[in-house]
DNA sequence: AGATATTTACTATAATTGTAGTATATAATC
DNA sequence: GATTATATACTACAATTATAGTAAATATCT
């Protein structure tokens, strides 16, 4: 009976990230201060995507007054479960061993390393 | 002077998949054979995809007679490599010891492994 | 060569995503 | 309590993505 937590869309993401990062029951303002200066959001567009995230059911929103307290609903951990088995799944035929190679490919570490953590990993993967 | 491969969107990947599984100058129609029953596409959104996939410069298009020729330009290598630095960027705060950790969690791999892998692979990243 | 079949080029459209404006509700201040 | 400020709700709109239809080009068959 596991959930089955759809992917998101990075801009929604941007925001999950800084509610896993903060506290619970964030305000937008708080939200809005956690993003960098770089990628600035109009206040209306961070609403739009707080909106979004509660209706794919990413968080829980409590109203008091005029304003809004947010809470992650889909934890961190859950995300990346699903992003970790979806890439190595989908583009790694499932061998994280391969995953680890592409990472480190090009990479100052040794060959030798490189096969011996391979090797490793292989034998985590023949448990299973 | 590494290149800037962007990310592929959900669709266009899948045709990527299947010319990188495939041989050099595949045809739409071969492609075509490729692709699993259940997510069969029309022969035009095939075609759609694949001018796609050149105008973004992951494949090149040899034309003979009515027939199109394509052959991938990115490698699959290329693709994975940007896509397991992505998401250890973006979701795993650096960190490939919490990759891992995060797809075996919840599976039957006895803790102690889990720890030993973790610490063997922190070694790999001190030396970076 | 004319008819027919096949393949791509071009066009179309709905759904999703990225971003924000306008209207409305609520709160703070004078 | 009336005025002003602020937050969200609702609406809008352009860009991208997913999917495919129609027109045009080329090849094949008789």
């Amino acid at each position: 009976m596991k959930k089955n937590i759809p992917k998101l869309p990075a801009s929604e993401l941007k925001i999950m990230k800084v509610l896993w990062d903060g506290h619970a029951e964030m305000t937008r303002l708080e939200i809005e201060a956690e993003i960098k200066e770089e990628e600035r959001l109009a206040p209306t567009t961070i609403n739009t995507l707080l909106s979004r995230l509660e209706e794919r059911g990413f968080i829980s929103v409590k109203k008091q007054g005029k304003t809004n307290y947010y809470t992650p609903i889909v934890s961190k951990k859950e995300y990346q479960r699903r992003e970790s088995h979806s890439i190595i799944d989908n583009l790694f035929d499932g061998s994280l061993a391969e995953f680890v190679t592409s990472l480190y490919d090009g990479k100052k570490i040794p060959e030798e390393k490189v096969a011996e953590l391979e090797d490793f990993i292989q034998s985590f993967e023949d448990e299973l």
